[in-house]
DNA sequence: GCGGAATGAATGCAAACGCATGGAATGTGG
DNA sequence: CCACATTCCATGCGTTTGCATTCATTCCGC
């Protein structure tokens, strides 16, 4: 076997698994999609609103939280300014770089996280849950933290 | 500890585990939206594609692709026409119901796909392949599936 | 068979998206 | 310091998306 064999194996791998793992993304989300809760937030601002909730009190830059969220910049931006017309959300200049911005939640937006998020975790718990058993999440959810930290350390 | 807190319990390690999935799915995005390989076809319609080629010769309905496929029925319906505008696509009426549409790749569809395929893999290899060891990136794939198999025989 | 429910795909339309770009603020080499 | 490159976010604009609906075909109880 040459080097240029084992490189192919790997990428064989890594193809099927990223196959695997993309193709259960889509399968799980398009159960959620089907849950009545996104009548009232889509599953796209829900994630923002998540994503500031999990940063704590502390405000976020809107290229930080771009990072965490599979949009473009523009639209997030667009998608923040709407989200701070119904409230939910906050907008401020960044005190200490002003071409920034800091989003964070409004107590209302807050609440609002609170209670689709305590729904939505009884859905994931119905289709995630019951198709891996305790093991097996805990195993899942390592390798992909894993992969997900490992973007930050590969070079262009 | 009581029944409600074992299936709370439960919800918790599903919750992380999908988070960790929904992220690293993300930030792996991220890594390939930014290849110039993308400005020939973009990801969702390369996603088309592949699928096509993974059926085979046999034509694919367009309900059946779209369970694979995250877009609206509508929204695919209109991607799949403006394929077939390039040519990449073949549409036709379906034999044996005709509500459906049945629809394959033209040769030229094809080859794009193998073309578009050969170049992304090696970038799955690179963001993917390097993150994990075989043995992670086998279990990971196998977790996944199960995960996604497991999705069709959950009732709503 | 036949009439109503159900299914598969297409279409009108408003909302949301991405790309290219702009303007303002910051970082940097000379 | 000062010019120039860079970063950060917002905006113009054409394209794509989703929702609601429609049309055509098939399924099903009677």
């Amino acid at each position: 076997m040459t080097t240029t064999d084992v490189r192919r194996s790997d990428m064989r791998l890594a193809s099927e698994a990223w196959e695997s793992l993309f193709r259960a993304q889509v399968a799980v989300m398009r159960r959620f999609s089907r849950d009545a809760l996104w009548a009232q937030l889509s599953m796209r601002e829900y994630d923002v609103l998540f994503t500031l909730s999990r940063c704590g009190p502390r405000p976020m830059r809107l290229n930080e939280l771009n990072e965490h969220i599979l949009l473009s910049q523009p639209s997030l931006s667009r998608m923040v300014e709407r989200l701070e017309a119904t409230g939910l959300v906050r907008r401020e200049p960044s005190a200490d770089d002003r071409r920034g911005t800091v989003i964070s939640l409004t107590p209302e937006g807050a609440e609002v996280q609170r209670r689709i998020g305590r729904q939505h975790v009884r859905t994931i718990g119905r289709y995630v849950g019951t198709a891996l058993d305790d093991d097996e999440l805990r195993t899942l959810g390592r390798l992909c933290d894993k992969l997900r930290h490992a973007q930050q350390d590969i070079p262009d």
